[in-house]
DNA sequence: TTCTCCATTGAATGCTCATTCAATCATTTT
DNA sequence: AAAATGATTGAATGAGCATTCAATGGAGAA
């Protein structure tokens, strides 16, 4: 790193304060007028620069997606990450900070969510997706799995299979950030991590009261 | 109605047809090519149709947007509103019914799911989807938490709340969809149904033993 | 100050696409 | 058979788009 961004009102600036601008309205765009109605005009309107700075701070439109995409990714990374490897919480605890990064206000809101379903809509992109959100999910879904293995042998449970619970748990995040995009008068994000924390307490009854 | 579909292979045929051809075309393109790439030519070459024919019978391509959406919303409703009706069966059953319609293998496809998810990432479309399968959503879930109500009042299960399991059934529901359409390897129709069978084998050990 | 180096601008370019429509073809009616 | 009706075709049109690039602007070095 070279140095901070300079707080000043210039009209030139570093390469990377023009491309997280860039990156944030694309997220605004994508948000409001979805992948396919989302045009390099939109965007360096929506972000108050002009038209010929996304080629020349991005390969092409097609790498600004895929690094809003990386983006999105390391941010709700970020979130779960840090906790999960001290050794002075538990099991329980740990997998409570995953589903808490889930339903975090930075990443599940419907502006991100409506960002995370235009790219799992867009066959084009799986390909960019899974190489980089896509290893997170799965990270997250390995990690899941072992700590759900680490509570069930710590307190001998049974009639509960760790890679099913992961599975579902995997399945009810997904499903309900759709619903909070679809039905925000529905679904919202406390009672999404309720209905999670509920789950975790039909499995893990004394883990989870 | 003028007469039934002429099965001899014709130049000609009932505007019925072709609408039906079209559409089949656009869900195929969506699934191959995302909603961004799909264009009148490749659903027309896709039907074996020529280009001039989507505008003659559909008033535009959003229009055939639209109703591919529809015409998927309608058969997945299908699969489930006949027998949901019917007094000779319980309630329990007809939540199965419900749980098999979404994991059945019409519905529950990578074709199929492709196309779903590239609505749902779509904002543009997002009204249109509101007005037809979101009805068809809320259908369902009303329609599962009446069902568990009645598990509920019927067998006296305590601790459970029946619109917190019908959240979170449509939650497990869309997110094994996604789950199934992301990543084949890991997630599948036979798994998927039998972790909804485990979520609610915890909910109402009684009635999904 | 003057020079140099990037960052920035936005008009121009060339491409893709939805939509139109005049012409053609098939089927039904008279 | 001839006319009328309706379906089909695909080239032409024009709008919108990503990308390019020559010209301009501004900050720091000399």
């Amino acid at each position: 790193m070279s140095g901070a961004a300079p707080s000043k009102l210039t009209r030139t600036a570093p390469p990377e304060t023009r491309r997280q601008q860039l990156i944030e309205a694309t997220i605004t765009s994508i948000s409001k007028h979805g992948i396919s109605g989302t045009t390099l005009t939109k965007v360096t309107q929506e972000a108050g620069l002009s038209l010929g700075l996304v080629n020349f701070h991005f390969e092409s439109k097609d790498a600004l997606l895929a690094e809003t995409l990386q983006h999105l990714a390391k941010e709700h990374r970020n979130l779960w990450t840090s906790k999960v490897w001290r050794p002075d919480i538990d099991a329980a605890a740990k997998l409570q900070t995953i589903v808490d990064a889930q339903f975090h206000p930075m990443v599940c809101n419907r502006r991100k969510l409506s960002v995370w379903f235009a790219f799992f809509g867009e066959t084009r992109h799986r390909k960019s997706y899974l190489q980089t959100s896509g290893a997170v999910d799965m990270e997250r879904q390995m990690m899941t799995a072992q700590l759900c293995s680490e509570i069930i042998a710590q307190r001998g449970y049974r009639d509960v299979s760790a890679p099913d619970i992961s599975c579902t748990l995997e399945g009810i995040f997904d499903g309900l950030w759709l619903n909070i995009l679809m039905y925000p008068r529905l679904f919202n994000r406390q009672a999404a991590r309720e209905q999670v924390r509920s789950y975790l307490a039909l499995c893990f009854p004394e883990d989870f009261p």
